[in-house]
DNA sequence: TTGTTAATTAACTATTATGTTATTCAACTA
DNA sequence: TAGTTGAATAACATAATAGTTAATTAACAA
């Protein structure tokens, strides 16, 4: 079987759960939460989302942070790097899409 | 529960398979194959091969060609955009390694 | 102490995924 | 036509996921 440089199927299966993806988002745009805030992110028990922390942690994505009883959680900038890396590296494949790439830099760049 | 622009999570999930992530690296750095010649990527039986295919066609990851009796599949663009825009549209995440994006950039531009 | 808050772990259930072998289907080939 | 090849589907077993409620742990507050 062949396999990739880096550990990566493990970040994809992690951010293949659309509540686990969802908690990512979150967390890169409203910055680092405790588990409770994040208990609206789907309707779903606390435990329930304590798991999916727990799987996004083992997968190297977010980050626990310990404040008192808090547990505050928080995007883990290597694991983003890290497949920000692979795509960009396979960017052929984005057929002559390097001009929109060059286009969201920008665009980022700006904001 | 927050949804993000693309479904992204699907394609998220198809990746995080080690042996379907084999298949797409692939695919990439070999061109367009026939699930018979994916046969080695692992060591399991052709029916399992052909289901993983199933399941990066449905996320939209891989798309099948027929010739005859073989079934040529090759890596879908788009899903590649999708993910490259989506961690570059997050990048302000990967800390300080703006610059080591323009390096990954300028290393590919001279292969 | 005693109680409250925040979060995890335990125990369990239901569903989904992944693998197997056997079978089917379609398209070539002799 | 009969046989072969390439690959998918069917049927099934088992393992992994994701959810639940109940119990536990740790830290703070009265």
């Amino acid at each position: 079987m062949e396999s990739t440089p880096t550990p990566l199927a493990p970040k994809f299966a992690a951010l293949g759960d659309p509540t686990r993806l969802a908690i990512v988002t979150r967390l890169m745009s409203d910055g680092p939460q405790s588990a409770g805030q994040l208990q609206d992110i789907a309707d779903i028990s606390a435990p329930a989302i304590s798991r999916h922390l727990k799987v996004l942690r083992q997968a190297g994505v977010i980050r626990q942070q310990i404040d008192a009883q808090r547990r505050i959680y928080s995007v883990e900038p290597e694991a983003l790097q890290a497949i920000a890396s692979w795509t960009i590296s396979k960017r052929e494949f984005w057929e002559g899409s390097l001009d929109r790439l060059a286009q969201i830099l920008d665009s980022q760049k700006e904001s």
